[in-house]
DNA sequence: TTCGGTGCAAAGAGTTTGCATACCG
DNA sequence: CGGTATGCAAACTCTTTGCACCGAA
């Protein structure tokens, strides 16, 4: 463990087959590096100073592919309805996380909630469903913003 | 309180000015008694067996207006990546709830949980940060598809 | 009568797809 | 060399908008 995206996406690649293409690696490199949560068009852009020829859709089929493999989320807040938002799961197994965002400067911070899986625990266990994942996300204004006021 | 849908946009409309239009009512009616979370699209399907000439483009328009009215919450689940669902808030003040999504039956479960309110409070004692609101959403399977399997 | 709301058609934003080509293994 | 991944352009889905007309107050 403590391994980089590109580490995991490769050894993926070896047992289901597939390849390591430049464009996955940037991709990936990318996802590893960039803060907080970007879209689909701010890797583009960002891909784009390394790669001038690298393609919009590449990036998101790339994505879905990501996603399925389990080494991305996809988010969306509530904000930005039309654009879904990438989580990058470095150094899986599952390290949960839920999200807080600034109704006032748009930030997103991450913050880890051991209630949150004794309560997924509790769900399940009074209803009798199996939980196998959850999306918590508090919308409201940050510390600093809250003091610029 | 115990007021209908419409009862509480018209008295909106009776402090802020506008008009209780027939479409208007149609859609908080249909609001109102459709089960789950609908789609524009569903609330557009069934407000057209009442009213042909009804436009999607005016249910867009009212439920933005009754979003604004904090009388309709717009949600987004994982899967249909693309497509908003309205969640129409009967009788508050606030009975905050939050959501299930059974995976297999893509049904939507609404419980309320007090363990939330809690760790909101929780989480701005330590952070310093004003919590406004939440989005719980579980993902997994109900106990009724699990077990048919 | 007034002007807020509607229908219609067209535009917009974000994402996906079909196909010919490139290039990894 | 075989076949997976890419670039490109066009299509698609969901949502919004401009404008002329309608109808609630």
């Amino acid at each position: 463990m403590n391994s980089t995206l590109i580490e995991q996406a490769e050894s993926i690649l070896k047992l289901q087959g597939g390849r390591m293409t430049s464009q996955r690696k940037l991709i990936l490199e990318l996802l590893q590096s960039m803060p907080g949560h970007p879209t689909a068009e701010e890797i583009y852009l960002a891909a784009s100073q390394y790669d001038e020829s690298l393609n919009l859709s590449t990036v998101y089929r790339n994505l879905r592919w990501l996603i399925d493999l389990k080494l991305v989320t996809p988010l969306v807040f509530d904000d930005d309805r039309r654009q879904e938002r990438f989580d990058a799961m470095i150094d899986p197994p599952q390290s949960d996380h839920y999200h807080f965002r600034c109704q006032e400067c748009c930030q997103i911070f991450e913050f880890s909630a051991p209630e949150v899986e004794q309560f997924k625990a509790q769900f399940s266990d009074s209803t009798g469903a199996v939980v196998q994942s959850a999306s918590l996300i508090l919308y409201g204004i940050c510390a600093d913003c809250r003091e610029l006021k």
